[in-house]
DNA sequence: CGGAAACTTGATCGAATTCAAATAAGGTGG
DNA sequence: CCACCTTATTTGAATTCGATCAAGTTTCCG
C-alpha cells in the first residue's frame, strides 16, 4: 500500500475527493517520454511528485557507472514520501515508459500534514510501507539467490498491480527491460536473461510484447522462497 | 542523525530536558544480556524502545536460517521509528552486548507527536535518516564488492560513534563478531575473515580486544569507494 | 527496409562460498 | 591463576554462482 489516494482525485475523478482539498488540485501537470530523467540526484525541488500514468524508477548511480534501482514507481505512487520532508534527495528518477505526473508544492502539502490528521495518518502509512519495502530489498540482495530475487521481483510487481486491478488472468503489463531487472536485483542483464530463459523453459512465465503472464504461480512462489 | 534526544534525558540528565516532557520519563527501564533477543518478529508491542547503553541489532531471518542484519543500534538510537506507528514488525532485535534500554508507551508518544511540532519534526528526521540508511544498504549489497562493503561498514560505524564523541584517535569500541559483519554485509564469516585479515596486513586497521583502530583512514576511504 | 537496442547463447573467468581442520580467545569453575 | 570448554577466527583446497567477454539473433521503430 504505497499509492497516495490523491492521485485518483487528480486523474480520474476530481469529485470523489480522496484526502486532499480541491484547492491543491490542478497544480503542475507534466509529461515525460520514456528514458527521460525526471529528477536528478541532489537537485533542489520544492515539489512532491506523484505518478499518474506510466512507470518510472528510483535509482542511484555510482561514479563508475554501477547502477542500483531502489524501486519501481507505478501509477498512483508518490515519488518518495521522503520528498515531503526534504528538498533534496540522493537518488534520481527516470521514466520507464512515457509518463504523466503531477507536482504539488511541498510547503502546502506539509501544512496539510499538520492540520489534517487523516492526511498525516496516510502519510505515515506510506513512509512505513516504503521503509518495509527497502528492508525487504536489503534481505533480497543480501541473502537471496538470483532465482529467488527474480521470482520475487516479478511477484512483487504482480501484487502491486493487483492492488490496482491491473492483473487479469495472471497477466499484466511488464515494460521493464532485463537491464532494469538486473539493476533492481543486483545482477547482470546477461544472468537475468539466463534465469528468465530458464523460467520460460520451465513453463513458469511467458513474456510477449510488453506484458508478462504467469503460467505456474505456485511454482514461481515456491522458487521465490517467500518465507 | 538517528539518535533520539530523549535518551540523554532519560539516562544522563533528567533536568536538561530534550524534547519530551518529564511525565514521560521514568517509564519502563530494562536490561538484557548480550545475545538475548529483546524483540521477536511479529510480536505485538505497545512500547517504543530506546537503547540507552550497549549495542543491539535489527535482523531478519529466513526459514532456512539465512540471516540479514538490517542495522546496528547504538546508544541513543530509537528502535526503529516505524515502531512508533505500528505495533508489530517483521524483524527481530537482539542485544549485541549487555544493554540497557527503556520503553515508552506508544500511545503517549504518538499523542505528543501530534501536539508538539518539535517532536514531530525530530521524528520526521529520524524516519528520513532510517530510510536513507536502508537505501544506502541496498546499494551496498546490490552493487558493491566485499571489500567496499566491509570498509563501508567500518566507516559507517565510526561516523555514528563520532557523532556521539566515542571515537578517540581513530579508535572506537567494536563489539561485533565477524559473523555480524557477514550478516550485515551479505557475506559469509569466512570471507569477512579473509578481507579483514587483508586489511590488517595492509596496515589499514587493527582490532584488539573489542575495539578497532583505523591506522590508514584515507586508504580505507579509498577502498570504500564512497562516491 | 535498415539501424539500433534488447535479448540470447557459449566459453571462460573470478569473487565469494563451502567444506574442513587448525589455531586462538574468552569465560568459568576449581 | 590455571585447566577446560566453548565460541571465534584463521587458513587451505575445492567448488559454484554469477560475471565477463564476445558473437549471434531477435525485436522494435522510424
Amino acid at each position: 500500500m504505497r499509492e497516495f489516494s490523491i492521485c485518483r482525485v487528480l486523474t480520474v475523478d476530481s469529485s470523489a475527493n480522496g484526502h486532499l482539498p480541491s484547492r491543491l488540485l490542478g497544480q503542475i501537470h507534466k509529461t515525460s517520454q520514456a528514458r527521460q530523467v525526471i529528477y536528478r540526484s541532489n537537485e533542489r525541488s520544492d515539489a512532491v511528485t506523484i505518478i499518474c500514468e506510466g512507470w518510472a524508477y528510483v535509482y542511484s548511480m555510482l561514479s563508475d557507472g554501477r547502477r542500483q534501482i531502489l524501486s519501481i514507481l507505478l501509477p498512483g505512487d508518490i515519488v518518495t514520501a521522503t520528498a515531503m520532508l526534504k528538498d533534496r534527495a540522493s537518488f534520481s528518477i527516470q521514466a520507464l515508459t512515457d509518463i504523466d505526473y503531477c507536482q504539488i508544492d511541498r510547503t502546502e502539502l506539509k501544512r496539510l500534514l499538520v492540520t489534517d490528521p487523516t492526511v498525516l495518518d496516510e502519510f505515515f502509512k506510506i513512509l512505513v510501507a516504503e521503509k518495509e519495502e527497502a528492508d525487504q530489498l536489503v534481505i533480497d540482495l543480501g541473502r537471496r539467490t538470483a532465482d529467488e530475487r527474480i521470482a520475487r521481483f516479478i511477484l512483487g510487481l504482480m501484487n502491486r498491480l493487483q492492488a490496482r486491478q491491473q492483473v487479469q488472468d495472471n497477466s499484466f503489463a511488464f515494460p521493464v527491460r532485463q537491464q532494469h531487472i538486473a539493476d533492481a536485483t543486483g545482477l547482470t542483464s546477461v544472468h537475468v536473461s539466463r534465469v528468465i530463459g530458464a523460467f520460460r523453459k520451465a513453463g513458469l512465465v511467458e513474456i510477449k510484447g510488453r506484458s508478462l503472464k504467469i503460467l505456474n504461480l505456485n511454482e514461481l512462489k515456491r522458487i521465490s522462497n517467500a518465507a
